[in-house]
RNA sequence: GGUGCGUUAGUUCAGUUGGUUAGAAUACAUGCCUGUCACGCAUGGGGUCACGGGUUCGAGUCCCGUACGCACCGCCA
């Protein structure tokens, strides 16, 4: 037997018990004629005593033990003469009796403790010495217990875990897809799911009523911190259901978790926001609700009331009002200015105004206004003394808003109003149908294309597509898209007028998705469903700035693996058993 | 595809206006130390300053390019 107790569970009653414990040797301390090892696993750490007036032999060897050795170790528990606050077994010690080493170990490039002296890039290579680190581990550790408490509620109403192919083929619409070459049907290609959406809908057409799915999806675009190719996906689906059926039993989902894993209660439902008054308040199909400072369109206050032609000239002029913020100096100002005109932003420049503590207003446009002008945005702000208004104008609307919401958070920040450990959850609802891509030169599905629109707004699908609201809702906590739904289409006809909308020849359409057509064509029922992001889930209990932190093996910025170095080449020998041959560019 | 920042000891970093033999911390090794727990003390080894080119009497430092990393924009139905 290796063990008989981990290094996490003894306690100050097992004392004079003996026990055998194995696991790798976090640090040793030598003090002349004894040594004390800190032994770790996965439960935890317990320290380990060799003394020379025991066993000199025992001791010496104890000190030819380095750091990350896998030993066995055989003792007696005993109670420390002092104790150690800060670990859960700080009240006892073992006396070694006998000590194997099961393994020896390299010095490791970086410190395994909490607070790493190692950098991503040689964390990520050696990322199986990385994940020993209890603060990662623990990471893990919450993805787990977030799965399982994900399993426990869905199947207490009544959902079945089913599994979809991995190996399924590819749709233009949407995210690049990475494909997979089929040797047995030379030339073609399987494509790995970007989700497992008409999947699911098969499902529904097949009776399964409700179905849910813990899946890897798989997207070819570039990588952010919250951004990993491959990712997972809480999958749900369920039949006859309307939009609030799914919101009320995914909130309860969400809320389900936040109770089990943070010991949160949320009261109440979710406030729902349209999409459009999003965009007008925050800038944002995901707005940061953890503070207010929401956007005032300033342009019946300060359009033409002035001689200032950058605002006479603009199709939008919106502001935030900074509480208390009047002490900014010129210098902090200024640093926001640079900020909103970084490449990124993109803002031309910015006004600002300060509320005096009489009540006056001090502008950057002075010059341009008149005192009741002033008087009349401060009001239309409802800025108070000691407030600050920041104010960006744009001749595009989308653009400007953008602008400012990134100035809203950049606020927030500053003013400590992010708190990672406050959560504010919402709903966004009644997504427009589609968005213009001046890319393709047509209509996109903003949501995907198998959405259902308002069935109040079908009939502008002949008339103004661009004004039709689809069934479709995301959930946001802290500005993170958490997860995201949608009704869906399941009426062929409709289905088909929807891909004739979105550019589709009817033989496209056929081609693409006529599996999904033709069966609905046998009874689909009304379904519909929602997806959560598994890793942003953990991220945002965890407090974590980048899902990689909770995915124990990682992909970097550029797509690599750089512990497994993949992705790399193959062998002549396999690129001509699927019968490809590479073109690669030449500078 | 684009923007910004970065690359110096095993690791994390500092390195002034371009000027002597490139430093610190930590890790590692050796020695001392019987109650440490980030133990302490002493000594020691450890450098292709990412790579290539340029400017200069002289480049870790300035310029150009490349590679890699991180963050972001585009992109992500």
């Amino acid at each position: 037997m290796y063990r008989t107790k981990t290094c996490g569970e003894l306690r100050i009653s097992d004392c004079g018990s003996t026990v055998t414990l194995a696991g790798w040797v976090q640090r040793s301390r030598k003090m002349g004629g004894m040594t004390f090892v800190d032994l770790r696993d996965r439960y935890g750490i317990t320290q380990i005593v060799f003394n020379e007036e025991y066993d000199a032999e025992l001791c010496a060897r104890a000190n030819h033990v380095g750091r990350e050795y896998v030993i066995q170790i055989v003792g007696k528990v005993s109670e420390r003469e002092s104790k150690n606050k800060n670990l859960p077994t700080g009240e006892i010690e073992i006396i070694a009796e006998q000590l194997t080493v099961l393994n020896e170990s390299l010095t490791p490039p970086f410190t395994i403790e909490e607070n790493s002296d190692g950098g991503d890039d040689i964390r990520m290579k050696y990322r199986y010495l990385d994940l020993r680190r209890s603060n990662v581990r623990e990471n893990i550790e919450l993805r787990h217990r977030m799965t399982m408490e994900v399993r426990r509620y869905l199947d207490s109403k009544g959902f079945l875990e089913i599994e979809t192919p991995m190996l399924i083929g590819s749709t233009p619409e949407g995210a690049r897809d990475f494909v997979v070459p089929s040797r047995m049907n030379p030339g073609q290609f399987y494509a790995l799911p970007q989700s497992p959406q008409t999947l699911k809908q098969l499902l529904m057409v097949a009776g399964m009523d409700r179905y849910f799915q813990i899946v890897k999806c798989f997207r070819d675009e570039d990588l952010r911190a919250d951004r990993q190719p491959e990712f997972t996906q809480i999958d749900c689906e369920m039949s006859f259901v309307q939009q609030e059926d799914v919101i009320q039993l995914f909130e309860g989902m969400a809320k389900h978790l936040f109770r089990e894993l943070r010991g949160v209660e949320i009261e109440g439902d979710f406030p729902r926001i349209a999409w459009a008054d999003a965009m007008r308040l925050y800038g944002s199909d995901k707005p940061d609700t953890r503070f207010g400072m929401e956007f005032v369109e300033l342009m019946d206050v300060l359009k033409g009331t002035g001689e200032f032609s950058v605002f006479n000239d603009a199709a939008y002029i919106g502001g935030i009002c900074a509480k208390g913020q009047a002490v900014y100096t010129r210098k902090q100002i200024d640093q926001l200015t640079d900020f909103v005109k970084r490449p990124q932003i993109g803002a031309k420049g910015m006004v600002y105004a300060r509320v005096q503590e009489d009540g006056s207003v001090k502008s950057s446009v002075d010059k341009f206004y008149t005192p009741e002008v002033l008087e009349n945005l401060k009001n239309a702000m409802g800025a108070e003394a000691g407030d600050l208004i920041l104010i960006l104008s744009g001749d595009d609307i989308m653009k400007t808003r953008k602008q400012l919401c990134e100035l809203r958070l950049e606020m927030g920040s500053r003013m400590g109003l992010r708190d990672k450990n406050k959560f504010s959850l919402l709903w966004v609802v009644d997504f427009p149908m589609f968005e213009w891509s001046e890319e393709e030169g047509r209509l996109m599905a903003m949501h995907h294309p198998f959405t259902h629109p308002k069935t109040e707004d079908i009939p502008l699908l002949d008339t103004d597509p661009e004004a039709v609201r689809a069934d479709a809702y995301d959930m946001v906590c802290n500005g993170v898209e958490v997860g995201g739904g949608s009704i869906r289409i399941y009426d062929q006809a409709l289905q088909a007028r929807m891909f004739e909308i979105l550019g589709f020849t009817p033989e496209k359409a056929q081609e693409q998705f006529g599996f999904l057509m033709n069966a609905f064509k046998y009874g689909a029922p009304p379904h519909g469903g929602l997806a959560y992001g598994l890793d942003r889930w953990v991220s945002l209990f965890a407090g974590l700035d980048s899902i990689r932190d909770c995915i124990a093996f990682p992909k970097n910025n550029s797509g690599r693996d750089v512990m497994l170095d993949a992705p790399g080449s193959i062998d002549q020998k396999q690129l001509d058993e699927l019968c490809l041959s590479l073109n690669l560019p030449t500078e």
